[in-house]
DNA sequence: ATAAATTAGTTGACTAATCAACTATATTTT
DNA sequence: AAAATATAGTTGATTAGTCAACTAATTTAT
């Protein structure tokens, strides 16, 4: 079995789809979609009453998805929207009793996930990964032309 | 504008998001799909003549998608497909003359991907950043219950 | 040797996500 | 002020990706 050339990419890649898997399936049981559970998130951990436009510029994603998928929290009952005061054509998003009920458990999958990731590094190097991805994710953002400065990380 | 604690999650998810969008409006000019060019990028660098189900396994999605997008790569010519001699249930997928074709220019996708990924990083730390993210795919790899063992990296 | 269970790939149904086109609203240009 | 352009969200069409059910081939159990 020859060896191969390792590409970030392929890790990258590989990371998501097993990170991607491990969450879907767990926040099933909160009634979230696969599609769903990133822009709850989102908004629970930061950023209630963003407009959609927003969203999708944090999330990076499509507004066509952003639109389907808050309608889909908002028919949950995890989310409401409201025009903005100043802008009739932005919606904002924000929260619901419901989904903040949900808040702690939904962190804890979070945590657990990221144990699962980290396991095994020493706090030294846990310094260094965030740090690493930090610097990656602003690389590439800012290539691909989406602004970083307009959310925190 | 309230300061967020790092989910490496997050940025995971927008490190793939905006290199999948990357990736992904390059390879349209080879004629290829979102959902084929990491099929053709697994063949194509060094893993040619492997079953569906391995691909499946080694790509971490469903044998669905998989039965799918290399029947997209056959029609298009990049592949072919040959029942395995001891196992007739098992399809092997072997890479064309026209995926060959533009094996470099691909590659060259990838390296440019990469480079801006790891733009300002030191050689020190290239090494750390290779070493700490196939630590974390080997973590989340395993505790999802895929084996690592059965590809190199 | 035969039956039962498992496996590899395919097809169906569904959700997710993008690209395109559109409408209403807001901003910029004339 | 009116016209032209840009913007935020929605809807349509399409591709991508998962879950489920199925068939044919293989392996395991009886």
């Amino acid at each position: 079995m020859k060896k191969r050339k390792f590409f970030l990419t392929k890790a990258i890649f590989d990371i998501y789809r097993n990170s991607l898997a491990y969450i879907s399936s767990r926040v099933a049981q909160f009634g979230i979609g696969r599609g769903q559970w990133y822009f709850i998130n989102h908004l629970l951990f930061g950023r209630d009453g963003i407009s959609q436009e927003q969203l999708s510029k944090e999330l990076f994603v499509d507004s066509a998805h952003t639109a389907r998928a808050v309608k889909k929290l908002e028919d949950g009952g995890f989310v409401f929207r409201k025009p903005d005061l100043r802008d009739a054509r932005k919606k904002n998003v924000y929260v619901t009793e419901k989904a903040i009920a949900i808040k702690d458990d939904y962190h804890k999958l979070y945590q657990d996930l990221n144990k699962i990731l980290v396991d095994g590094f020493t706090p030294e190097e846990l310094k260094l990964v965030r740090s690493f991805f930090y610097r990656m994710r602003k690389n590439i953002v800012s290539y691909m032309g989406n602004s970083e400065r307009d959310f925190p990380r």
